[in-house]
DNA sequence: TCTTTATGGTGAG
DNA sequence: TCACCCTAAAGAT
């Protein structure tokens, strides 16, 4: 569950039986952790929030646990005590009366104090979030056109998380096909059709993926793909990891490239390069 | 069974 | 930009 819808989503499910419940036991796989299992024994779980791909599981008293899924992480909750069949390492749990919810395989975890939080490195710098009601179009625009973002290539700019927090690897593919625009351009050589676009799919695509776990594409592409039986696993994307697949729009063969050491995917028909 | 890849991120040069 | 770390699953042999 790796970029910030699924994340979200988690911390969804996590709040569902965590929130405002006596956290009655806890578990940390980390030596240098295992000190805050007796002294967050007992405390109220007040709320548990998310920054990009970032999660806060706040206590009452303002201490935090703090975790990163990276690319392995995975979330479950479970009936009291009940542990799921996996290979996995268990690295943290929370225990209510009624539920545990466990993390498995993550190794970014820490507790901050409440002092702490605001000073955290992994939190310092982090941009707005686009799954953050207040954001909104005109204020991805206005980011997207901002000094320090203006010049750089859009493809190292949308997984940068200090311009905007959650974008990750698939949904910079996704947000630059349905914006129409190719992962070399850079926000000052967009017209302002182009940024509108651009904030559009950044704010739509977000949501989306938040809503449908994780499914990018139209829903009535997505349908029709997954109908058709052909591309079953990645009926959930337009463009990511479709290299050498069909552009669902044009049908040019889609590309893919190392950008920002990451890969990236895109239609050169349908976004072509150069000034938008 | 071995090798490669992955939706993430850091730090060195 | 690169090497590297984390862990799991997919792909190649």
């Amino acid at each position: 569950m790796p970029e910030g819808p699924e994340i979200r989503r988690a911390a969804d499910r996590l709040s569902r039986v965590l929130a405002g419940r006596r956290i009655e036991r806890l578990y940390f796989a980390f030596p240098t952790l295992k000190k805050w299992e007796t002294r967050l024994e007992g405390l109220q779980l007040q709320s548990v929030d998310t920054l990009g791909k970032h999660m806060l599981c706040r206590f009452d008293d303002g201490t935090c646990i703090y975790s990163h899924n990276q690319l392995y992480g995975r979330w479950c909750v479970r009936p009291l005590d009940q542990y799921p069949d996996t290979g996995r390492q268990l690295r943290l749990a929370l225990h209510t009366d009624r539920h545990s919810a466990l993390l498995y395989s993550a190794s970014d975890i820490d507790v901050v104090t409440a002092a702490d939080l605001p000073n955290h490195a992994r939190l310092r710098g982090l941009g707005p979030d686009p799954l953050d009601r207040d954001v909104d179009r005109g204020a991805v625009i206005a980011r997207l056109d901002a000094a320090p973002f203006r010049g750089r290539q859009l493809a190292s700019l949308l997984l940068d998380q200090g311009f905007m927090a959650g974008l990750g690897n698939y949904l910079r593919s996704e947000i630059l096909f349905a914006a129409g625009i190719h992962p070399k351009v850079r926000p000052r050589d967009c017209d302002p059709q182009a940024l509108a676009r651009l904030a559009r799919a950044i704010l739509t695509l977000t949501r989306r993926s938040y809503r449908t776990g994780g499914v990018t594409n139209s829903p009535s592409v997505y349908r029709r793909l997954r109908n058709s039986g052909k591309a079953r696993g990645a009926a959930r994307f337009a463009v990511f990891s479709r290299r050498g697949l069909p552009c669902l729009v044009c049908g040019t063969p889609v590309c893919r490239d190392n950008m920002g050491g990451r890969r990236v995917y895109y239609c050169r028909d349908c976004q072509p390069p150069g000034r938008v």
